[in-house]
DNA sequence: CGCAAAAATAAAAATAATTTTCATTTGTTA
DNA sequence: TAACAAATGAAAATTATTTTTATTTTTGCG
């Protein structure tokens, strides 16, 4: 309960009919009331605006402005994505993808377990190999992955065939990652992968969606995203951002931790692909 | 992660000396504008209140009102990143990556071409065929393309291997497109496919971030990202990110102008996809 | 019950804030 | 340097907010 919804409470009793309807709206309509104006708000309550005025001079504001710059401190101002409609035009869509991965990202940094991540980073460094299991739509995350890892010069290999992960787990020792990333963390073909790579001797890592899934139970670190996808996303790419962002904020500690090293195999990289370039 | 302080900082350069006075102002005096009125404000800057409005308007918001109440819920978020440093907490890493994901999501959204966005849906629904090309980086990228549109129910295959690339853009017709994926848009592999594929006719897409590149002589619709890739991102995920962005917006305008067939390929997909979860 | 007195409220007036319009200035290009 | 476009500020128009005032409602008491 924020501070101006306990005032209300507590100066309820001491107020009119016409300021109590002011109160009950305001707290059945959290937030609602930031792009309204004075009038606007008048009619939904059903009051003059001049009752609004002394409601917000009862709870000890100068005015209805004062009142409403407070309510919008107070309240999360984390967006709420709509959905995509068959009238949107292609801006529309595009705003409403990329407001999407806001949310997906601001929720994704809420549920952020930092030491989770560092000792990751950690992990992945001292490794001998680091393998990447993805399947479809994370398939393209793990190859991503894959990529940042080998710039930084180390031995890192993307699996996304189902048998090739389970010939790799297979093969895994003691000094070997594994990350796996599903975003329903119930993905069969890799679950059943990351067991036999624990079995193995590894150290596994998983990127998924918070909330409980099969995967948990054979994952030695845990790193979550946090994205609704079923809603109205049919195939979210949000997930799969979250999923890029915790992998991009692991290679920037890598690369920075790694120090000399990992800054020379980058600086490789770029030059051996100067070739590549017109 | 404050969206205002962004959106300004991407906006800056296209403001005049006034509307930059207040930009300055807001910046250096973050959260004293609250109990100030339009008024008071453009005293503080110097500047008339139209173009206050104005500046308001600039960032997205119907007016002044607006932008304050906007602001006021932002006053409690963190400030605006920088580049990433070796000291940086895993967190901070994670904040200044999605800080940087936004900027590029933004600075995309200016430079977003809707008529080349929707030729490019048209042609690709119409397309008997539709190869993808992206190699290293661009890679990821391809494959979530290739992803989105089979599931949509379209021959999309996405090619990540300069022979195949090759192979597969001499064997192309007049019905089939071709969407090449490359930041820079001076891979040569990618051109030089992108050049074959346009001898045998198809409908060259290209997906690149603005600027001249080679890659445009060959592309008959281009889709343009936005991504300042140098600064502190020796391999930045934000061009990519934007890239996925413009993929998404692709797939969600071809899974409503495809109406039944599309939404039905999606639940058949979903429906296969089953059986491999637990 | 009925009549004040007090409190609460709404309508209207006054004030203030915001937005729009339009003329002027500034900058830019040929 | 003229011609054009962009940016800006002054003023007008609109809208929002606050204050005042009249009316209504509630409450307390004989």
């Amino acid at each position: 309960m924020n501070k101006i919804a306990l005032k209300i409470k507590v100066l309820y009793k001491e107020m009119g009919k016409a300021e109590k309807r002011i109160a009950d709206w305001l707290s059945n309509n959290t937030g609602e009331i930031l792009p309204l104006s004075i009038v606007d708000l008048a009619e939904k309550c059903g009051c003059s605006e001049a009752t609004i005025v002394r409601f917000a001079k009862r709870l000890g504001f100068s005015g209805y402005q004062e009142l409403k710059i407070s309510l919008a401190q107070e309240t999360n101002s984390s967006s709420i994505s709509t959905s995509i409609t068959p009238d949107d035009t292609v801006s529309e869509i595009y705003d409403k993808v990329c407001n999407d991965i806001y949310c997906s990202l601001e929720m994704t940094k809420k549920v952020l377990d930092s030491k989770a991540l560092m000792r990751a980073c950690e992990k992945i460094m001292s490794a001998k190999r680091i393998v990447i299991f993805g399947l479809g739509n994370s398939a393209s995350a793990a190859l991503d992955a894959s990529h940042k890892l080998l710039r930084v010069g180390l031995d890192a290999c993307a699996c996304s065939d189902n048998h090739m992960q389970m010939i790799t787990a297979s093969h895994l020792t003691e000094e070997d990652v594994v990350i796996a990333i599903s975003h329903s963390g119930s993905s069969k073909d890799i679950v059943d992968a990351l067991k036999i790579a624990k079995q193995s001797g590894a150290t596994s890592i998983s990127i998924t969606n918070t909330g409980k899934s099969p995967i948990q139970k054979y994952s030695d670190i845990l790193l979550y995203t946090s994205s609704e996808e079923t809603k109205h996303n049919i195939l979210a790419l949000s997930s799969r951002i979250a999923q890029l962002s915790i992998i991009n904020a692991l290679y920037f500690y890598i690369v920075y931790h790694r120090s000399e090293k990992a800054l020379d195999a980058i600086k490789e990289t770029e030059q051996s692909l100067l070739s590549k370039k017109y």
